[in-house]
DNA sequence: ATTCTAAATCGCTAATTAACCATATACCGT
DNA sequence: ACGGTATATGGTTAATTAGCGATTTAGAAT
């Protein structure tokens, strides 16, 4: 019990409005498609701010702030190469998160006779 | 192969923005903690909108749209009793979801030296 | 029918934010 | 220094939405 002074040990019942707001925090980082498709794309390999604007349909503005909200939340980090940047994931916990969701959906439409994602 | 016709195969490296919207939707529904709270408050029992209301520290009204967005998710179903209505989870699945936050929040807060929940 | 209680809905405000265009910054080669 | 390329930032717009108070709807009990 190292760290029993630190630790915030809540009752059964109540639950901190500070733990749902982390909670929900994470949550709220993957809720948008072009995060989850920039996640995607960096799962593999490293790339550029210029790759995944050539890979994602949307503008290098919109790349580079959705890059920017995941790097601030230690979700990606970020590498300069001279005249470019890379990014790369440093939280590997988000694609077990993805794969959870995507079971969720896939045992939903089971139910509809059909299998959707995989990813 | 029975669902081939119906089945969508992907690329290993083109990812429908259906699927990503889809992953995010359900990423959204559980990144606000209103929400996350009514689900924990039905993790072990049914419990009435009234019950929700003295709990949570919000309008009833604010708690009964709250709801709806679940329930139209069918995160949640409910059941008419008399005068009150009893919502319960129909989606189990999301504890898992958010175990798997904690988890990585509780990873991250290792580094600092101190365990933070357990949801 | 009337009253009481429970839940849902309406109208509104304030805050957030994705996406765009334009501009700025920074690094490289010449 | 200068031009070219890569990334970041500023400013704006449009859309979404959590939360509130007020009202409405619906059921229960008298």
């Amino acid at each position: 019990m190292k760290n029993a002074q630190r630790t915030k040990k809540q009752g059964t019942d109540e639950l901190q409005r500070g733990v749902l707001e982390r909670l929900a925090t994470v949550f709220k980082l993957l809720s948008e498609p072009t995060r989850l498709a920039i996640l995607h794309e960096l799962r593999n390999r490293s790339q550029s701010v210029g790759e995944l604007v050539a890979t994602l349909g949307t503008s290098q503005a919109n790349v580079s702030k959705q890059l920017r909200i995941l790097f601030d939340h230690s979700i990606l980090g970020r590498k300069q190469s001279g005249n470019q940047v890379f990014y790369e994931i440093l939280e590997p916990g988000v694609f077990g998160l993805c794969a959870e969701v995507c079971r969720l959906l896939n045992r939903r439409a089971e139910n509809n006779g059909h299998i959707q994602y995989d990813i």
